[in-house]
DNA sequence: CGATTTTGACCTGCGC
DNA sequence: GCGCAGGTCAAAATCG
């Protein structure tokens, strides 16, 4: 069962964070054609600024700046993007370089292998390389992996990859979505397991990495692997009684 | 009692 | 061919 849609090409990824995209469409909310007024529009922006900076809330986390509200559509709301990489920047939680603007987050993600790799640390780097040149072995055997109760042999597909270090007591970083874990490993040159974990959500096949750096145990090394395909739960928790008196007041 | 975690076994690819 | 390492599965244990 390797229907990752999405699967090469993210279609619905959303600027900023591929990891982090909606359905298209999204099953949150169906505003009216009504809303096309001016006024309405601007109660509707104050609104979605209003739900962006209670989602930011819930999440603990700087709110976002109007142009950063993810409206696609004017039939479409969605909640606001969720930069971790710069949030984390700004939170002096990442460690490493900064994200370089213009530059695709696969390859910096790459980059930030690269580093992985030269300080010695290439059991997580490597994970992230995914597009890059790298080696292809362990993506083969996670594949084999997975087809051993499906079907065998079945064409390599490569997923959007992407990590980050945070220096954190915290092994799990709380990114709004449900995971479970599937395993565990002792990783060589390492005192630290890496986890394995899933997204719980029943459609989602997006997966994540979780190891602490031998180097510095402080540091978590995150990798995600693939691309949600439902909106990010938590958010929506906060932003549904937002959204529900957005509909509401769109009758009028 | 369902969901989640733990953990040992299993599978595959690669290097020697 | 063999051993190693990484990734995943699945049964048992644990949790809420």
């Amino acid at each position: 069962m390797e229907n990752l849609q999405g699967g090469d090409d993210e279609p619905h990824a959303l600027p900023g964070f591929p990891y982090f995209s909606m359905p298209s469409p999204p099953a949150v909310l169906d505003a009216p054609p009504s809303l096309s007024p001016d006024d309405n529009q601007h109660g509707a922006l104050a609104a979605l600024q209003q739900a962006s900076a209670a989602a930011c809330n819930s999440l603990q986390l700087p709110p976002l700046g109007p142009d950063q509200l993810a409206t696609v559509a004017p039939t479409m709301i969605l909640p606001p993007m969720v930069d971790w990489p710069s949030l984390l920047q700004q939170a002096g939680l990442m460690v490493g370089s900064p994200p370089v603007p213009g530059l695709h987050l696969h390859q910096q993600a790459a980059a930030a292998a690269q580093q992985l790799d030269q300080s010695g640390e290439n059991d997580c780097g490597e994970a992230a390389a995914g597009s890059s040149g790298g080696t292809g072995n362990k993506e083969k055997a996670r594949i084999s992996g997975a087809g051993r109760s499906s079907s065998s042999g079945k064409k390599k597909v490569s997923r959007p990859r992407f990590a980050f270090q945070t220096r954190s007591a915290n092994d799990i970083l709380d990114d709004g979505y449900r995971w479970r874990k599937y395993g565990q490993k002792a990783v060589k040159n390492s005192a630290h397991p890496r986890s394995y974990y899933r997204c719980t959500h029943h459609t989602c096949n997006v997966k994540k990495q979780v190891q602490r750096l031998a180097k510095d145990t402080s540091i978590v090394v995150t990798t995600y692997e693939g691309v949600h395909n439902h909106p990010c739960e938590k958010l929506m928790e906060a932003l549904s009684p937002i959204l529900k008196q957005l509909q509401f007041l769109s009758q009028f």
